[in-house]
DNA sequence: AAGTGTGAACCTCTTCACAGCA
DNA sequence: TGCTGTGAAGAGGTTCACACTT
């Protein structure tokens, strides 16, 4: 069970929504087939990602959901939940603190950081804003240790130093400046032009 | 050149960024590993995806800057400029439109589309808003290709179909609800809380 | 008959290792 | 000598094909 693909990890995260959906409908058992067609990939996809994590479903009934969704519970989560910063609160900043408020979920955002005098103390989707000086100062007393970066990308290198030192382990970065990981700091890069640009290429007509 | 791997396309749309800034800077030409410390790549994977779309360097002086941007420029983008519609308003359109529209690019956002009246006919950083009755009409007429969906999870097939009919070839998909591909459209997944679970699993200490 | 579980083949992407050149 | 260009090996991920179970 250590240390599992990251496209299976990143499929068991979008199981456990759809399964959860399945479980609000009063579904107890589901197929492979099934999750399948949930997320449009192949059953043996499925099968294998399951078998992966260790788990085993019964041949007459499939898989029994609650079980698979707790597994994945103890497989991605925390027991006292994660907590997350979100680093510089201009639009995108405030659209991810506001869409991720909204889903339940063991991850939740601890605190905001901004430098723009007007932002500070304010409080959006109930998650306070601080002075960036702070940074360090708030996440050791949180003890968040997941950040997400969305400030203007010049000071993207120094934001991403400060939160390593300050005890930050993962960084997700919205920005479009690429980062270079550091020691024992999980990266994942979230750079919504080259998805659009990517998507523009397969979309040109070619010759 | 014809369909370069979905790796390279990702990082020529990230060279030529970087190299855009080198420009600016008044550079004109780049080793490998130059360009490979921009992005915290290899140099070996830089030369490959240059060998990949076709382009060669000269022994002393690296590669020409000016000519790598411009030929990513004729394998990405089209001559016309590619056109973008939006479907759904909330915080997250509005974040995405404001940080693409103020980005320098042959990718513009043509419409936005959404049902909350006192949105329609606003303009949103110079873009204006429709109904989405109107979506199949004004994606035709204005001959938009790509779509953005940051609907409501429900509406999310739907809201593909329509675009589908209405001639749209490619996908971003912000919302949490996977999609199927369907026939002629390239589908991309940018899901935040997938790659939120993703970095919390690989931050989460092991046994 | 209709599912699960999985070794092995396959495909995609990255890296190694090195020939070639100014 | 210090770079580029690339065949070939390696790593990561997906799919095939089929044995197994009820």
């Amino acid at each position: 069970m250590r240390n599992l693909p990251e496209k299976t990890v990143e499929r068991l995260s979008q199981y456990r929504r759809s399964l959860n959906n399945q479980l609000d409908k009063g579904k107890t058992h589901i197929f492979s087939h099934e999750i399948a067609n949930l997320l449009h990939i192949t059953p043996v996809q499925v099968r294998r990602d399951i078998m992966l994590m260790g788990y085993s479903g019964t041949l007459r009934k499939g898989y029994d959901i609650r079980e698979m969704v707790d597994l994945i519970g103890k497989i991605i989560d925390t027991d006292d939940g994660q907590k997350i910063a979100v680093i510089g609160l201009g639009n995108l900043g405030k659209a991810i603190i506001h869409y991720l408020q909204e889903k339940k979920s063991k991850l939740s955002i601890a605190a905001a950081f901004d430098i723009n005098p007007e932002k500070i103390n304010n409080v959006y989707s109930s998650v306070n804003c601080y002075h960036s000086d702070q940074m360090e100062e708030i996440i050791a007393s949180f003890n968040i240790k997941i950040g997400i970066i969305t400030t203007p990308p010049e000071v993207v290198p120094e934001i991403a130093r400060r939160l390593a030192n300050a005890g930050i382990k993962g960084i997700l970065n919205f920005t479009p400046k690429p980062l270079s990981g550091q020691e024992g700091v999980y990266l994942e890069e979230y750079d919504m032009i080259t998805s659009l640009e990517k998507v523009a290429y397969f979309v040109k007509p070619r010759d």
